[in-house]
DNA sequence: GTCTATATCTAGATAGAC
DNA sequence: GTCTATCTAGATATAGAC
């Protein structure tokens, strides 16, 4: 086999079994058994378990960066916004492992404790911009204090979002359902500083997408 | 020494190492070690860790127990509200690395889990019959989908504010300051819902708190 | 109750043949 | 590139002397 292909081959084994049973009760036996490879062969691949663990996140990366890109002077629709944290939620949901353990595993491993301080940083950033935009065109009434207690409640549902609904159901992200609960409870936080046009637009969104799940 | 003091010893110095540097980090030679006895007699007074991690949990559910039970008919004064917050959030902070690895902890700890998912309907039920008295006396406006989401969000920051303060400094709930923010941010969801007379307490009140810390 | 010494086990990682 | 075999380290846990 190419080598190419066995490395993605234990990269996606490795998150199944990461995502199913959590990255500590998973060893690197594990993934190699799992992948039909000798363990030896997987240290071919990579210098160490953690060593998977970072390719993993930097696909992550890769892949999150343009969502937290948001145009700067762009006034957003309602649509447009459920669909941004539609793509984030579900993208998180399919590296969930890194969430459920971000504690451990920033603790274990230097190099991912800055990337995803980094990473919350880029996504206040971006909620930030987002908001600002709704001010700007007057749909959104909020003082300077206010911002920015709602964007750290914001910015912790959709961080830890995840391992929450991992509580109560075993499902987390992985269906389409519990994602339309954690979209609308973010936009929920939002509402109540939304001006009558644009605020009726999202109660009527949420209600939607509510209904239908 | 006597039992029943080397047991508390081991306890003691067990949530200490803990929280400092995470359960996982934290193996029994080292609790030992910290506590200048030997790993055999760690092993006298404890069959396992997890015997550890259990025996600390209790004694944090015998503490919380108390806050969770809230009367059912009594209207409460913002002050209290806000003092019930305080003593929930630094009792968690004594015993942080619960909410710092909850998942993991959960996923290797069968009894934990359950204690912790009724923890968390306890919780849950706490907050929904405090914000049921403020609706019946007329200071919460809100309807039941919405507060359906609010207690959603309000249990999502009650529950991972310890790790999230972590991302962004090490101090998580050591000092003061750091829970006045994580009660701020709680409160602050709640405050859009209020009605003028007691809305214009809590805000004060947050004010207060805010600019003394 | 406490210690020292040691057993057991497992996970991570390497060496060398093919 | 891949395998088998093996090493190492460290963590949990036990045995038996004191």
């Amino acid at each position: 086999m190419a080598k190419r292909d066995t490395k993605e081959l234990i990269l996606s084994t490795s998150l199944g079994l990461f995502n199913d049973l959590g990255e500590p009760n998973v060893s690197t036996n594990h993934i190699a058994d799992e992948a039909d490879i000798s363990p030896g062969n997987l240290y071919y691949h990579f210098r160490s378990k953690d060593d998977i663990v970072i390719e993993l996140f930097k696909r992550f990366l890769t892949r999150f960066q343009p969502l937290t890109e948001v145009p700067e002077d762009q006034a957003l629709e309602a649509e447009d916004l459920w669909f941004q944290l539609h793509l984030t939620f579900e993208l998180k949901g399919q590296f969930r492992f890194l969430y459920r353990n971000l504690s451990d595993l920033t603790s274990r491993i230097p190099d991912l404790d800055r990337a995803m301080r980094g990473l919350l940083m880029r996504e206040r950033r971006a909620a930030i911009t987002l908001l600002s935009g709704l001010q700007r065109n007057g749909a959104l009434k909020i003082n300077p204090q206010e911002k920015d207690m709602l964007v750290d409640n914001i910015l912790l549902a959709i961080t830890y979002w995840i391992p929450y609904a991992d509580i109560f159901d075993r499902q987390g992200l992985e269906e389409g359902s519990a994602q339309v609960e954690a979209i609308a409870r973010v936009l929920q936080m939002l509402i109540p500083y939304l001006q009558p046009p644009t605020r009726t637009q999202f109660i009527a969104l949420t209600q939607n997408y509510l209904s239908e799940s």
